[in-house]
DNA sequence: GTATAAAGTTAAGCTAACTTAACTAAAAAG
DNA sequence: CTTTTTAGTTAAGTTAGCTTAACTTTATAC
């Protein structure tokens, strides 16, 4: 495998950090708008991932199609998911985020982000800059990784 | 404020991906333990933070002190976690993890690490450098912002 | 064309996370 | 020394997420 202690280390401190910070801001965010963390988690999987079928929910978030059916259809009552017909397959289900829901995932990422501006604003300008540099490296093989079949 | 338009931009593009995922993967972890959410968020707490008494659980969970009591319950019977009598304040409990929680949680970290030697294999070494040394910057900055008083 | 499989829904029932309210015990205030 | 505050627990009841089972509707296989 891949021999650098180092980087290993940078990434795992780095992790430890932002992992226990991101998870206790969503789950506080989350029941801030009254959503619960299913719901919410379903929200962020479409703004993620765009517009999919009831069956991938309930693949991806590992429950039965009947939860994933409820979950849902509270999150249409709710406004925040429109659910429609495929055109192509009149059995299956497209659910996509409608404004609203978009609005609140956008104003869950903008607090989000509040606490990384603090972040920045202790950072020189060099700093900035390689850090930049550096997640978008990151972000680019991410991205190039979750695009591959696995 | 800080007028760095690149390093926001490279900074949200990153926690895009890295918070999906990171949220994603915990959930699922917790649920194959067998713990519910709120559980296991305590016991990342514990990790996160050291020991601490009740009423730090219910406040930073922003729960009922009932509710917490009742969930640390649960946890302690299935040995995850400590609960004694703080020395110093007869009425106080000190919350630690066990050994078994402190597994728990370390087998956790594994599973979130095992992605990031994915993305580290398809980096160069002179990638690899770079990063580590933006997060290593990130990461103090971070413990820095967190030890502060607010 | 009929049989089977797939996508999703509905209903009934269970469990766990919450809440409020009433309580115990120890510490701090007066 | 009494009063009040603080830390935590217990009990009862509500709600939401989940499951299984039975069902409807559309697509696919033979």
């Amino acid at each position: 495998m891949t021999k650098s202690p180092q980087f290993t280390r940078s990434i795992r401190s780095w992790m430890d950090v932002f992992m226990h910070r991101s998870m206790r801001s969503w789950h506080l965010f989350a029941k801030s708008t009254g959503l619960s963390i299913p719901q919410f988690s379903i929200l962020m999987q479409l703004h993620h991932k765009g517009a999919c079928g009831m069956s991938e929910i309930s693949e991806r978030f590992e429950v039965t199609p009947a939860a994933a059916s409820q979950l849902v259809d509270k999150l249409v009552q709710s406004g925040m998911l429109q659910r429609e017909e495929d055109p192509h397959d009149r059995r299956a289900k497209l659910l996509n985020l409608t404004d609203k829901g978009r609005e609140l995932i956008k104003q869950g990422f903008e607090e989000r982000y509040r606490w990384m501006d603090q972040l920045s604003g202790r950072l020189t300008e060099a700093e900035r800059v390689q850090i930049s540099e550096a997640l978008d490296i990151l972000s680019r093989v991410a991205r190039d990784l979750e695009a591959e079949p696995v």
